[in-house]
DNA sequence: GCCTGGCACTCGGTATCATCGAGTGCCAGC
DNA sequence: GCTGGCACTCGATGATACCGAGTGCCAGGC
């Protein structure tokens, strides 16, 4: 598509433009190591560059600033996935030997940990619990006419409903529920739920139990796939429009949509999505770079960059990768 | 202190300054309501304002701007609470009435809510589990030698710890050590957990029950007080220096000094902690206002919004004591 | 035929200067 | 003691000129 030199100085224009975030001129890349050529002769390839798409003059006597298909041509040809620099690299181990402790805690810290890697915005999405089998149930009276059900799952994740009966029931019947509960649904998964129960005999005892059961029935996956943002405040520097960054942020505070957004890029095969590849407008001079993780070989969850375009994305992909990569073996290690 | 003119001339300023965010001129305030004098008046009344510290102007031929001691003055003499407009009462009293599910859900929507009443940042610090009764403990076993100990407070809350133990125990001993645990510390809260356990007269159940005593002894006050940020984004639009925005979502990303920052603002007996006097640097162009709520004449946790130090202290407070009212009769309710 | 040095040209950024006007301080007079 | 009047200040706005980074293009050379 791109001759060698067209794409070694479109490589260039990115990579500066994404350290100085300045439009590049055809000096600064005449004097890149990799292009052997006067500045001339990349203004004339810059030029057939821009009627390419690649690239687009912020005004006629300015330097080229990247399209979304000129970072697009960037991170498709960018290589090998590379490595953190050492420092960074130590920064992941140690965490990962440091975590420990409650599972959402810990992914909390992780989406503060892509941030630290890459000075941008980290998210997290925790797996949905539809998929991991239930390990315990058990009900518990708060109220005359009020259960509090809690599953623990597989995963150490806690998945508890408030639920409210129709009539009052005895706190020994609660609990000859929550011991029949118990033997029906535990191991299962909440997808593969058992649709009915086999009858007690007691009718109080079946009325608490459907009602449980519909409980956890009828909540959404989505609500049980938690999302951890870290260091949105750099959301601040990453834009220098106001109300861009208002927006990001908006975005961001929207936990359903973000893992929306993070499924879809995942299910597109991308590693990476640039501006209107999010499919959001409100993300068009944002990037977002993604890895999902996943739990004995199952899709799990996601964790991702949000910066701006102009983005470091060999750094970023590196940042993604590595820490998907160790947040498996030490999520299987338990 | 100050006499009547000067007061309602103070007190025109900053609202005026706080509807338009530019310098208030004399001739504006001299047209205000309740002030019926000359602007030459104004001006001089406005100069002696100025040299008690109540106003600033940017430069010399410029309206003035109040400082922290003016908006303190100005919310100081704001005299009765005020009243929600109709449109806002309605959104609260259906935001109550739909309110349902988990509290943690609840407290988050409410967050929302105070954001979207006040066009600011809602806050809400979920009271300390410390002082709610434990009404279950459970212990589930996750691996061979990991346990997850799982308690349910009176209030619907949920506080769990993973726990390594030292040596491998059998599942029967697990639920041994669950209802050995569940005997002696349901009833009991945090803070008076039994110092030590009735010996059981078996060595494992023993050594997992003093281990999870240990685990959730030793868990401090603030890690069980969750705070809730509702509307974050607001912040860009609050402020207009690019760092200043970066420098508040940075606070509000530290939910630790958040819940340290109400309590404190809350134990000084604030409602309206202004610039410095919310003692840190960071939010000197802020402003918060707070109202904690109570459950059972308890201080439980409280709520607040954090704006610019021009907010709308009037409507601000209004929502603030509203929403806490509200929130303590919907949790005493269930 | 392709590259390159050279050159005229464009145009945003910066500096200079004048103007405008909102706002001030102060004073004399009612 | 208040107020109208007035000289003054100074940021904001706009016109003008200039600079320079960067461009497109052409003619000459390898």
């Amino acid at each position: 598509m791109l001759d060698d030199r067209k794409a070694s100085i479109l490589r260039a224009v990115v990579q500066e433009y994404i350290e100085t975030a300045q439009p590049v001129g055809s000096g600064r890349i005449a004097k890149a190591p990799g292009v052997d050529v006067s500045s001339a002769t990349v203004r004339n390839e810059m030029a057939t560059l821009e009627t390419e798409g690649y690239l687009v003059q912020p005004h006629t006597s300015a330097g080229r600033i990247p399209t979304e298909k000129g970072y697009r041509y960037f991170v498709d040809t960018i290589g090998s996935p590379g490595a953190l620099r050492s420092e960074q690299a130590k920064q992941v181990s140690s965490f990962f030997r440091a975590a420990h402790g409650e599972i959402e805690e810990m992914l909390e810290a992780t989406s503060r940990l892509l941030s630290g890697l890459t000075a941008w915005t980290g998210v997290v999405v925790q797996p949905s619990s539809t998929e991991v089998p239930i390990r315990s149930v058990h009900l518990v009276g708060l109220a005359p006419k009020v259960v509090l059900a809690v599953a623990v799952h597989g995963d150490g994740t806690v998945e508890k409903h408030t639920i409210e009966l129709e009539r009052e029931v005895g706190e020994e019947r609660v609990n000859a529920a929550s011991v029949h509960l118990a033997g029906q649904i535990v191991g299962s998964m909440r997808s593969t739920l058992p649709a009915s129960l086999r009858p007690s005999g007691v009718d109080d005892v079946d009325h608490v139990a459907a009602t449980v059961l519909r409980a956890f029935g009828s909540a959404p996956a989505e609500s049980t796939e938690e999302v951890f943002v870290g260091g949105a405040s750099r959301v601040a520097s990453a834009f220098d429009a106001v109300e861009t960054v208002q927006q990001v942020l908006g975005v961001l505070e929207q936990h359903l949509v973000v893992v929306t957004l993070l499924r879809d890029v995942v299910d597109r095969g991308l590693q990476v999505a640039i501006g209107s590849e999010t499919g959001m407008e409100t993300l068009a001079d944002a990037a977002l770079v993604v890895a999902p993780y996943t739990i004995d070989g199952q899709r799990a969850g996601s964790i991702g960059v949000l910066g701006p375009a102009r983005m470091n994305y060999r750094e970023a992909l590196a940042a993604v990768a590595t820490v998907s990569q160790r947040l498996e073996t030490h999520l299987a290690e338990g």
